[in-house]
DNA sequence: AGAAAAAAGTTGACGTATCAACTAATTTAA
DNA sequence: TTAAATTAGTTGATACGTCAACTTTTTTCT
């Protein structure tokens, strides 16, 4: 997908992280979502991939975890001061980016893309059982 | 892309091969591509992977290359008979999905997503020259 | 002709997606 | 309650996309 590079620009310029860091923190900062399953569900990411990135974000200090005390597979998720302040600051450039590249297209596009979008999604899930 | 997901699979069950290089040897096979070059203008990919996907095709006994006589810096490509017999047996099978993933598609939806994504390519070119 | 620019490929590095196997903890169900 | 199944998370492997630096050969320009 081509159409990541600025935002990945953005990110790296900006606040010195990359696409998926991002969107963890974002999910951590911006929703209810406080362990990697959470994320996971949320964004339907490879827990291994996220497993890596969150471990990634932990040793750049901008996450925290801690063993849940009440089921211990669980470690609680906490963005560290610095990681929020590089959210609040980051939010707007990424919100901007995203209007801009949206406001090409009209309602009617946007949502012939969803559709088909889906439409392929399912398709490819039916012939998959096929398989 | 999840999408990916069957042809993958098709692939490498029925000829053992990868997705990208699955698209070179169609490409040496169906259009008039010679060279790396040829097919990196044709499909856009980077000129890197196409490298090392050629590199792992001739490994792989499927395509062999010779020094082209006139341009010392580049090499012709010939697919063996190896390789034009699985892209044979294959290119049906993946007709096949490519028509009945689109099939749950109207001319419409078709057109939205196509148009649409040229724009957003366009878009995020735009302000991509903006940084 | 000779210098500079461009083109063809190669190689290395990094980020990301997906699959699979595995451990440890918890839930379920017999 | 104990065995089986599930869930949370880790780790390894492979494929793919992108960027950058580099060599070699060819083209362009003066």
């Amino acid at each position: 997908m081509r159409l990541n590079a600025q935002a990945i620009r953005i990110l790296k310029r900006n606040a010195g992280l990359t696409l998926t860091q991002w969107r963890v923190i974002a999910l951590l900062a911006g929703t209810d979502c406080k362990n990697s399953s959470d994320i996971e569900r949320q964004i339907g990411m490879d827990k291994g991939q996220l497993s890596r990135t969150i471990r990634g974000l932990a040793d750049a200090g901008y996450v925290k975890f801690k063993t849940d005390a009440k089921d211990h597979r669980k470690s609680n998720l906490k963005l560290t001061a610095k990681a929020q302040k590089i959210y609040d600051q980051t939010l707007p450039l990424m919100r901007n980016r995203q209007s801009s590249l949206f406001a090409h297209l009209d309602e009617t596009e946007i949502k012939a893309i969803y559709s088909a979008l889906e439409k392929l999604e399912r398709a490819a899930q039916l012939s998959e059982d096929e398989l």
